[in-house]
DNA sequence: TATCTGTTATATAAGTAGTATAACAGATAT
DNA sequence: ATATCTGTTATACTACTTATATAACAGATA
């Protein structure tokens, strides 16, 4: 029951971000499923060589934005009614995030279809390796 | 000559970062032309209400990303050759960050299709508006 | 000569990221 | 019962980032 984590600590990206990050990604490739188990705080923290409160941080963002369920005694779980579907709101924070990628892109000549083609290959990325540990 | 740049100083975003998106925006819209003069550090500044530091640093990232050129007592000009054309380390910088947002996006259901029409409509937002204020 | 340019150097305050330790209360297995 | 597991809370500390404030420098220019 091993953790598919890798960890780059020379990253300008908190390492909290980085974890949550993988643990998504572990969703969309459903290598994850709802009602599986994730290691406890501690453990995880040995595990990869980083502090509780690290994982705990993790942890918490993913909880407050649904991905998963905490029980104070038992443990932590992927979600069991699977993550909150997209809606308005959040199609709205996802532009915001796209615009400037988008921005910078077009500065640099990639055509619309050249960033679909980057984000078709991202998606099937996801959605082809489902359970695979790639 | 006045500039177009709103600033959310509760954001989290650093105002650095968001001047710097303003700039790159104003490009991508072809509202700032290459060779167009941009304000010089103090009187932007002083025009949006921020330190002068904080304009210079925007100003260093977007001369190093090849924005814009530097000159030490003539000003601040956007780059006259246009900006470095995406070459295969952009896209694979690109992909990195597009990378969190598609995981995410796949967990909350959101399809390639719907997340290509976020991106066209977001090409067209800068593509449409040549030159125009919006 | 005064004024503009970017640049450099210090100093300070506030916030974030990460670690280290310790303790608590509830559940659970031995 | 006791030891061990769970997440949680509290405190303290270091390092780094963000942003500001002031001051000064050297070259160009009106």
């Amino acid at each position: 029951m091993n953790v598919f984590i890798n960890l780059n600590l020379e990253s300008s990206e908190p390492i909290y971000i980085q974890l949550q990050q993988q643990i998504i990604e572990g969703i969309a490739k459903k290598q994850l499923q709802p009602g599986d188990a994730l290691p406890s705080v501690r453990s995880l923290a040995a595990d990869i060589g980083i502090n509780l409160h690290t994982v705990n941080k993790a942890y918490q963002q993913l909880k407050q934005d649904g991905f998963i369920l905490i029980h104070r005694q038992k443990g932590v779980v992927v979600h069991p009614d699977g993550v909150p579907q997209a809606d308005e709101e959040y199609r709205q924070e996802l532009k915001a995030k796209l615009r400037p990628l988008i921005a910078d892109s077009i500065c640099r000549g990639l055509s619309e279809v050249e960033f679909s083609q980057l984000s078709k290959e991202l998606f099937q990325l996801f959605n082809e390796e489902e359970g695979e540990k790639n």
